[in-house]
DNA sequence: ACCTCATGATGAGGTAACCTCAGCAATATC
DNA sequence: GATATTGCTGAGGTTACCTCATCATGAGGT
């Protein structure tokens, strides 16, 4: 009786979002399920797309996470042949990951999944609400 | 590739929504310091604090989570004396969690905690957007 | 009464995605 | 040269989930 779902407990904005968060996080999970690639994994293959090769405390940075946990994504990537690391010629303490052919095949690949996902999610909104929700979005970024 | 952004990687929608996920993360999880008490706690307080006494499947609907990590975050709670459980009256299988005394006084002191970080957080957002943004939030939730 | 199936909670064990702290090597600075 | 800083990584911890198996109980049929 009365309501079973979660719906009701949505009382606050930061609610709702947690749960369209959550949402969004499984559905990230799933799109990405083919190529065995977790989301983290995933967001650095993008930075090494857009930016190149890179040293990990340089992904650390654009991922907004801490430098050990670069090596991490970096050493997984590694052993699944998406990366490679060779010494930085300009200072030795430095390493330089870089895509592997293969490594750009997949994050390619992912990139129009994860395009995909983003409208399958999106898709319910019209263009106007998708506008909206970008701009207020961007603004809580300051 | 044209990237506008130096610092940001956020190419798209949900790029956005996860930097903005992982500030009100931060927050929320700073908010709670005080009370020694982690986000998924804390919101287990709230689900108890506004509807009773409930049984940890119940409790695990209104979190959208499975039902053993219901069992888990109750399990949290009773150590730190916040909520205890009593055999359900109407099914021998079933047990129910109830918010001590304290969990009582933590979970108003925690809800007007993370009242004062929403408004903080979204407080930079006018009244119509807002509004907005919790309308188009609600929408993709279905 | 008995059998079967569904349900509620939990033990065991696992995973992703972080973190800090300490240490080593190389570089920069004085 | 001595010292501080930087870049990476090993060790170990945490949070918040998950699945699968198990056990007791409950509901329904024969």
């Amino acid at each position: 009786m009365t309501e079973r779902t979660a719906d009701g407990d949505d009382e606050s904005l930061a609610e709702t979002f947690w749960a369209v968060a959550g949402r969004l996080r499984r559905q990230a999970r799933e799109s990405l399920a083919p190529w065995d690639v977790t989301p983290s994994q995933s967001r650095a293959l993008g930075v090494l797309a857009r930016h190149g090769e890179l040293r990990p405390g340089t992904i650390a940075e654009h991922l907004r996470i801490a430098p050990r946990s670069a090596t991490e994504v970096v050493d997984d990537l590694q052993t699944r042949g998406l990366v490679e690391r060779r010494p930085d010629p300009a200072d030795r303490r430095a390493t330089l990951v870089a895509l592997t052919g293969e490594g750009n095949r997949v994050s390619a690949a992912i990139r129009a999944a994860r395009r995909a996902e983003a409208d399958r999610f999106f898709g319910h909104l019209d263009d106007a609400d998708r506008d909206q929700l970008a701009r207020i979005l961007r603004t809580l970024l300051c």
